[in-house]
DNA sequence: AATAGGTTCATGCAAATGCATGGAGTTCTG
DNA sequence: CAGAACTCCATGCATTTGCATGAACCTATT
């Protein structure tokens, strides 16, 4: 066995993290429970439900969502269509629009949420031991937290 | 502390594995290597050239890459228009197609893929340690191979 | 305080994506 | 071995996405 650079390492957690998103992803993608919101939609009401008042500029959520930030500005436009979110002006910053989750919008939320963390379990859950879940649970939160 | 269930612990590693995802991903695209092919398109053509014979079964490709078969059929038909692969029947089961990385595809892919090595190892690499690196690879191709 | 430069968000428009479907080929079943 | 069921891929069509741009606002510089 060759000696194993450290670009070549970066490159293989890369590449292995990378390849398991998409096959957990497509596993929980195809679980039935999308009825109501797709992935995208679920993700920001999510997202607005962790946050501090359920709200967050748009600015803000579009770091924790990977989409650009017009395809978020119309992601919203339409979950505020639906009624799950509403679209207030920044007080602070008038530049600024604070997208704010409904209390039918956080009920919405944790019914798909419910279903989506039990397809978690089942697909990931049983993938490793305990022991295991909380390292790369632990790896992940450093590598993200490198990030910028 | 309060005691961690066996579904909150795999709920807290699938979140913390796409949140870094999302948050390298985000880095990665910003990097300026992504002139001569889209990310999409880098990943179907590193797919093939990982193949044997450098060609993949538009199904068998199509399990790889993160796309809907309808999508992914036209994204490689873009990529035959560029020619960076060609398309040929499968004699083996008149159905398929097969998709094959052509020379000047491979010679792209590698170009793409050099910048995009270093632009993994600036994001990536610093982030954990050698030991790190290396075990945050086996739990996530230990994830992988658990799915479906 | 005026102006230049930066930030935040929305909209026009072209391109990419997914869903539904259909055609062609293969495999299973009685 | 006939036909039903399934698999693989492509295409029509509506939706979603990204890029380019612009409007409104904030901030820094002089």
């Amino acid at each position: 066995m060759p000696p194993v650079s450290r670009t070549e390492r970066a490159a293989e957690a890369w590449e292995s993290l990378f390849r398991a998103q998409v096959a957990v992803m497509r596993n929980l993608a195809a679980d039935d429970v999308w009825d109501e919101l797709s992935m995208r939609e679920y993700d920001v009401l999510f997202t607005l439900g962790r946050a501090p008042g359920r709200r967050l500029r748009l600015h803000d959520l579009n770091r924790e969502i990977l989409l650009s930030q017009p395809s978020l500005s119309r992601l919203v436009e339409r979950l505020a269509g639906s009624g799950y979110v509403t679209r207030e002006d920044d007080p602070g910053d008038r530049r600024g629009t604070v997208v704010v989750l409904t209390v039918e919008g956080a009920r919405v939320q944790k019914s798909v949420g419910r279903r989506h963390a039990a397809s978690i379990r089942r697909h990931v859950g049983p993938a490793l031991s305990e022991d295991e879940l909380d390292t790369l649970t632990e790896l992940c939160a450093k590598l993200r937290d490198a990030q910028d």
